[in-house]
DNA sequence: AAAATAGTTGACTAGTCGGTCTATTTGATA
DNA sequence: TATCAAATAGACCGACTAGTCAACTATTTT
């Protein structure tokens, strides 16, 4: 049950917002009550930081794969950059809208009023950034490209990504998500001989 | 009056959120009664919309400014991006949060919910660019850069800066819109001779 | 001055919000 | 079968929500 509200929150909350999403509506979607609910979490900013905790377990293997330290490099990020493209395009099937990112988008609208749900938003930001880090870090290595600070490099790619990801949800256009790869290459300043298509 | 009601909104609405600005807090703010809020707008949404609509037109005559056609156009990125920065950094001195960009995180937060509001926010996301658009395509012709297609690297450039604004605000770190200059030279595909310092 | 328009007031509705509370059911252990 | 904690149920609360409305005042037009 806890396990089902906390999907049902994040569903909730990336298909709309935090603040659209009541926990009546939660608890109708999990096939819970309020007392249940009340129950597992002390309030809806403990339930929204355990959701987006428990999103990032879910992803975490998947993550681990794309990024595998087996996979060249700079193709990590393209299979990243496909990999999100079709899963949100598939959403947008099943719900009418590009979702951008809940972190992102959880995150900037509570980050002055919840630190709770900030320092959690802030903490995965984090961690799914080291992904990027190391991506970078293999290609530096391999003169793939130019990045003496790959921690900077990463922060700053991430960021851009989710940008893109955020117009794409204000226009609900996955088409800006596919052209993201391209961007990425500038970003990452990848030397011409190397660039890679897919 | 209406100016004050729609200044009201958007200050509340950029420095918390749409979801939990509420009716009464704008009234209270911009010292009016409900019943004058519902005499010039017909609800919360429209108001809304009215607001970014506003905040457009007072930023307009600075903008223009900052992207005049005599400054070089590289140089107008500059500009804007420092105009950015001290203007945030301003706001963190009075409120404590760096805010960000609240085109993006009202557009974001409604998107899915609210068309007007969300259609509002695509019409202005679209009118900024074209600022970066024509300093794309004057520092193309000027050979400064290599952007065969201006428009669409005015809009990546776009959404990856508001991508930093939107992690600045949520790490309330200022410091990640100072450094994105030099992560705009990189999207825009500075010529390495022509790379400007301000 | 009369009439018409523009703007303001605040009490009011009907519903929703997050959260509390007590009572009850479940399932395992002893 | 008795016990006990984990979990569920759902009625309930005060605060707050967006929005309505008829009465009122101020300003402008005739």
């Amino acid at each position: 049950m806890k396990n089902r509200l906390t999907d049902a929150a994040l569903e909730l909350m990336w298909e709309n917002s935090y603040g659209t999403t009541s926990v009546d509506a939660i608890c109708e979607r999990a096939g819970a009550k309020k007392g249940s609910f009340y129950y597992f979490f002390k309030s809806k900013s403990e339930l929204t930081a355990a959701a987006l905790e428990a999103e990032w377990n879910k992803n975490k293997a998947n993550m681990d794969a794309l990024f595998s330290p087996t996979v060249p490099p700079l193709e990590r990020f393209d299979r990243y950059f496909d990999y999100v493209h079709d899963r949100l395009a598939e959403l947008q099937k099943e719900c009418g809208s590009i979702l951008g990112c809940p972190i992102l988008s959880i995150g900037s609208e509570v980050s002055t009023q919840d630190e709770g749900v900030r320092a959690t938003v802030d903490r995965i930001w984090g961690r799914k950034i080291k992904y990027f880090e190391s991506a970078i870090r293999d290609a530096h290595a391999q003169g793939l490209i130019e990045a003496p600070d790959p921690k900077a490099k990463a922060k700053a790619l991430f960021a851009c990504y989710h940008g893109t990801l955020a117009q794409a949800r204000i226009e609900n256009d996955v088409e800006l998500i596919r052209d993201f790869k391209e961007v990425a290459r500038d970003v990452l300043g990848v030397k011409h001989e190397h660039a890679a298509s897919s």
